[in-house]
DNA sequence: AGCACGCCGACT
DNA sequence: GTCGGCGTGCTC
């Protein structure tokens, strides 16, 4: 190759061709660096025929500088680049972003050089008082010279010069050391039958390899981890990684022991919140191959894996899995779309699918293998309605009397209760009780919550904070301030009144928020040492706790507000997920469900434990929304930080709608977060039948505008949030 | 994205 | 008379 087209990592810039110069050897998918004006940029090389351009003359072209040492990127990427760029109006350059997440790993391995005490040094008869200590302190100890200085109480200069005389040694530590080896046969489970059906399918997916997307449904409770551990297994045997995409990794550690008592290891971790150095040793592990099994989020979706031989979508359900910021897509679905090009088996596991998976799988599309039981026989828990219009809880109080009653007799039968309410904080809404100011954000259009515990009001939307004030800001009286709604804070207040002997656990991200304390939570609950639970959606999956009979749902409409497309089945899972905390162990669990509106189908199929219904009346709902799987949605969203600007291009795009007879525009209206972190939003709906080619459509409707540079126009196809 | 070039208002 | 505002165009 003498010519090379570039994918630069920019989308601002358009597709460049250089020159290859003697000695340079480049192939599709190496990851190179190039002159660009005074400037140098990255890119990736690319098939030219799939980056249509103007050609250039050869005599324009300048020389690559440098091809990065990564392993080039592979023809399966490259195809998952282009299909998620197109498939997502995105740029491709903010999607190969993406795979090349780690600079730091582009720019190859690093060492660290660490001091020891010197093995084989004779102490000379002399030592000043500083290298004595100095050598009484560090035996055995390999460390940094900062980490040494802090370690023996002697400065640095001191142990450099201890270097100097030999008395300390130098060692060149790999940063990128190699991740410990899984054994796929470290504990075996005895599986139930029906698991080990379900294991042995997906064990044979893996070996004989090839596309082989599957549903794996099965009710909270029937061992969905342990079957798909399986197929895992079968696939580290074979030498083929894994990715398992999880929906919040902040949730894990109780998935992370699971898989350290099947595989011995802990697996490699991916997430947002990864430090530089442990980005690039993941990156460079799961490059190379080294990596066997990758946990990670949605973002792990595009790392460039060597030997990808299974995906797994654990709780394939979540919405969290769908992206709404920067390039909006859906690691669920991507996941298909990779193991599609990777030719490999992928695994959808849920207990409560998405409607769309669940179609897909009637369709024959999914293979779908059912887990019917629950583990070692617990029985699904019982599920009562209590109708907040019929027995409404006292003033102020959102416990109703009958959640009331069965907390009590939990209380004296020594068993555990959790109250589920997907609402943090003490109140969602503060108001001033002499004029009738309303806290609000001044960078988004929403209410601050108050949060008792650290007594400060907080933006749930961008994270701003304020002290909590003691007097209102408008009309200056002091002591006016009321609290109205309730957050799981004031619902844990509450329990504390009703029951003044119980010990009360409040689990939110507020109070659990590191792994540390995730962990005491888990063995405070599961060793009894607390009572009950008040938790947000945190508490809603993963956990197992025996002694747990109770789940009381406070508020079950919540979900059902704003009119979301997808509010009821989000409302059926939360609900459904929360329920299957209860009666885990050998004790029958109940469920009590407190709702305005005991006849809606969500909640009459969860009262009825009938899940068809559910799905019968989403389907009906969603054919007669010509939502998806029926019809499409897409969503146009501009914002600046200048409300007019914002307003003026939002009305341009509306201006130059296409006139199709399959596709429906709503809008432009203010977005329901019409200011959001400082910039005010307008949004366009599309609604588009099946037939019609949507995304294709919105790029030419869009591509004939020019928007000044301060304004965001982004696309949202397949929308989750309606915010 | 950055950076240059290029054409119209308030300053030494 | 200049300094500087950011509109337009270019980078292989």
């Amino acid at each position: 190759m003498t010519r090379a087209r570039l994918l630069v990592l920019n989308a601002a810039l358009p597709v460049l061709d250089y020159r290859v110069p003697h000695g340079m050897s480049v192939e599709h998918g190496s990851v190179v660096v190039a002159p660009l004006g005074p400037r140098q940029i990255i890119g990736i090389v690319w098939e030219p025929e799939r980056l249509p351009t103007e050609e250039v003359g050869d005599n324009r072209l300048r020389n690559l500088l440098q091809v990065l040492p990564v392993p080039p990127l592979s023809a399966p990427l490259r195809r998952l680049i282009e299909w998620t760029a197109d498939y997502y109006c995105a740029s491709l350059a903010s999607v190969a972003r993406m795979a090349l997440s780690s600079t730091a790993a582009l720019q190859g391995g690093r060492t660290m050089t660490e001091y020891r005490l010197a093995s084989d040094a004779q102490p000379p008869a002399r030592l000043t008082p500083q290298r004595a200590a100095a050598i009484e302190r560090l035996a055995g100890e390999q460390a940094t010279m900062r980490e040494l200085a802090e370690m023996s109480g002697v400065t640095e200069g001191v142990l450099r010069g201890m270097v100097g005389v030999g008395l300390l040694q130098a060692v060149q530590v790999d940063l990128d050391r190699p991740y410990p080896a899984a054994d796929p046969d470290h504990d075996v489970p005895a599986l139930s039958a029906g698991q080990q059906a379900a294991a042995d399918e997906m064990v044979a997916a893996v070996a004989t390899s090839g596309f082989a997307p599957f549903l794996l449904d099965g009710v909270t409770g029937s061992g969905k981890t342990e079957t798909y551990f399986e197929a895992v297994a079968q696939a580290i045997r074979m030498g083929r990684q894994v990715l398992v995409l999880l929906p919040e990794i902040a949730l894990t550690q109780n998935f992370l022991h699971r898989f350290e008592d099947r595989f011995g290891v802990t697996p490699v971790l991916w997430h947002s919140s990864l430090k530089a150095a442990e980005r690039r040793r993941a990156w460079r592990a799961i490059a190379s191959g080294q990596a066997q099994v990758v946990v990670g989020a949605r973002s792990a979706l595009f790392l460039p894996f060597a030997r990808l031989g299974l995906i797994v979508v654990d709780e394939a359900h979540e919405v969290s899995f769908k992206q709404d910021e920067g390039v909006r897509y859906n690691a669920r679905d991507v996941a298909v779309i990779r193991a599609r090009f990777e030719s490999i088996p992928v695994v959808l596991a849920s207990a409560t699918p998405a409607l769309e998976s669940m179609t897909l799988a009637e369709a024959g599309v999914y293979k779908r293998i059912v887990l019917p039981d629950r583990f070692g026989g617990a029985q699904l828990p019982d599920i009562q309605i209590c109708d907040l219009t019929q027995q409404p809880p006292e003033r102020n109080h959102w416990i109703a009397p009958p959640l009331v009653e069965a907390l009590k007799a939990r209380l004296e039968r020594g068993e555990q209760s959790l109250l589920f309410l997907n609402r943090r904080g003490y109140a969602p809404l503060t108001l001033c009780r002499s004029c009738g100011h309303r806290f609000e954000c001044n960078t988004c259009s929403a209410w601050l919550v108050e949060h008792r515990l650290s007594r400060r009001l907080a933006c749930h939307h961008c994270g701003q904070e304020q002290p909590m004030p003691t007097a209102c800001p408008e009309c200056g009286e002091a002591d006016c301030l009321v609290a109205c709604g309730p957050g799981v804070e004031r619902i844990a207040d509450e329990v504390r009144e009703i029951l003044p002997e119980a010990r009360v656990l409040l689990a939110t991200s507020d109070t659990l928020n590191s792994p540390e304390k995730i962990g005491d939570f888990v063995t405070a609950a599961q060793e009894g040492m607390v009572d009950v639970i008040v938790g947000t959606q945190l508490v809603t999956k993963g956990y197992h706790f025996p002694e747990l009979t109770l789940v009381g749902v406070i508020d079950a409409d919540l979900g059902l507000e704003g009119g979301d497309l997808r509010a009821g089945e989000r409302t059926y899972q939360q609900i459904a997920q929360v329920a299957g905390r209860a009666g885990r162990g050998e004790k029958p669990g109940e469920v009590v469900i407190q709702t305005r509106h005991p006849k809606a189908p969500v909640i009459a199929a969860l009262a009825a434990g009938d899940r068809d219904a559910f799905y019968t009346a989403e389907t009906e709902g969603r054919r007669a929304a010509h939502a998806p799987p029926f019809g499409r949605w897409a969503a146009i969203i501009v914002s600046s930080e200048d409300e007019a600007e914002a307003r003026e291009a939002a009305r341009a795009i509306g201006g130059t709608r296409p006139n199709l007879p399959d596709v429906a525009v709503h809008g432009p209206a203010p977005a329901p977060l019409s200011l959001l972190r400082g910039r005010y939003r307008y949004r366009l709906l599309i609604n588009a039948r099946r037939s019609a080619e949507l995304q294709k459509i919105i790029r030419e409707w869009l591509g004939g505008l020019k928007f000044p540079a301060s304004v965001r126009v982004g696309v949202d196809i397949d929308p989750y949030s309606f915010v």
